[in-house]
DNA sequence: TGATACATATCATCCTACAACTTACCTCGA
DNA sequence: TCGAGGTAAGTTGTAGGATGATATGTATCA
């Protein structure tokens, strides 16, 4: 219980709720790529908050590139394609369109992530994976212990591909994923039991081993497809259903 | 020209400084999850900048989930897994090696995305594609131009996915690739002139006009493969070769 | 007219102070 | 001795003002 706590606890301070703020603005479209957003002081002003308050969340606009400040002149909007980092809206997650774009997203890359993994994997990845699916059917098989070795074995697949890359967007994707379903567990007293197919995570762990790279793909791709049908995500992906 | 100086121009302020340290510091492992980090007073000394420039530098790096502060207590480094941001470090991409498994993502990610665009695609997502490869083929070829068009084009195959994420995710990892190609070309002057390969783009919009799935797919995966070669990249990649 | 100097607006950085929170220690009473 | 409660110190969160750096517009003057 208090491990939930924990992973709630992500205290609203000032800044992160003037940056959620013109962050929603912007990606709304009210401003436009271009535009100019209030001097801070006016910022500060009509939150109530301090000019500190208001850099520090400009701050981290910056950082992501979604905004540019120029020194003497003011603040402006910057096009989407010149994000410096990805980020994904969890709000927008309780939307189950949204979820169901991700889970398409997150079965393109480990699919053939997966592929690659069946190539290239030595004994140490293999033996990673393994610890993995232990944990996540032994005993320790309470839903948060069970989830986390289920995050695991996913992300030591992304890890065999030897792509470091891979493994960053895979690790993040499901992240989202699973605290997605975190929380909607949270709210929605159904789904208190999130079920996780052990089968299909041995298959996953068979074709690797004998480094069977389509045979990985189509039991990664069908794992997916299967864990977003349990979550009540139903996957219209072309190639999951008949190629093949 | 101006336009390069407008790209570039990323003025290295001091807040960025300091979280380019910090978050360096942090992957290389000299942090390790859980570590605490020093105090804003100890970090204001250390760099010898005011305690406002750290906290817009840690401001920062909280709002990536790389690190956590907790007021009366301290900041603390998170596990990678727990990262709310995905960012690439563009220094690391001067690396070939890194800039191979970039394309590898690439390749994974557009390959596929490519054979959902044709079967979802509508008229209005081949007109737009239509437009930006009349803009790389056509009179405007000077360099910065069909280089913009080149994004472009990709960037409506993406969003004829109709799934916003991948539009998302390719688009930040072309972004990527064209900035890092672009530094590449000034200090190297060897590779003045990046070439466009039309005749690839021609046959992935040929396959999308037909809504063949398997066509775009492999044409798009030709095209990645050759557009990394011509950059002097070379994919390992096991698909990309032979396996149809 | 044209160029220079000045005033203004804005972001960048610094400084100090206080509030809120946590921890550790210390005192005091049973 | 031991436990409860309070106190002090350390740390982050927020506020507010002051100064430097930079861009823009304006007014002055040759």
């Amino acid at each position: 219980m208090k491990q939930r706590l924990a992973a709630i606890g992500t205290v609203e301070t000032l800044p992160h709720r003037v940056a959620a703020f013109l962050s929603r603005e912007i990606e709304s479209g009210e401003l436009n790529p271009g535009a100019r957003l209030p001097t801070e002081q006016e910022l500060s002003e009509k939150f109530g908050v301090s000019r500190n308050v208001v850099r520090e969340a400009i701050a981290q606009l910056r950082a992501d590139g979604m905004i540019e400040a120029r020194q003497g002149i003011g603040a402006f909007v910057l096009a989407p394609e010149q994000r410096a980092a990805i980020r994904i809206d969890r709000e927008a997650l309780k939307d189950t369109h949204n979820m169901e774009r991700l889970f398409e997203l997150r079965c393109i890359l480990e699919a053939e992530s997966a592929a690659l993994a069946a190539a290239r994997r030595n004994q140490g990845h293999l033996d990673s994976i393994k610890a993995a699916l232990d944990r996540m059917g032994g005993e320790e098989r309470w839903e948060e212990g069970s989830i986390d070795a289920d995050l695991l074995f996913h992300r030591e697949i992304a890890r065999a591909t030897g792509n470091s890359y891979i493994h960053t967007f895979i690790s993040f994707v499901c992240e989202q994923i699973r605290h997605s379903i975190h929380y909607a567990r949270m709210t929605n007293p159904l789904h208190d039991l999130v079920e996780i197919n052990v089968g299909e995570h041995v298959r996953i762990y068979q074709a690797l081993v004998a480094g069977d790279a389509e045979a990985a793909e189509a039991a990664m791709r069908a794992h997916i497809v299967g864990a977003a049908n349990r979550v009540g995500v139903k996957l219209p992906l072309s190639k999951a259903g008949g190629a093949k």
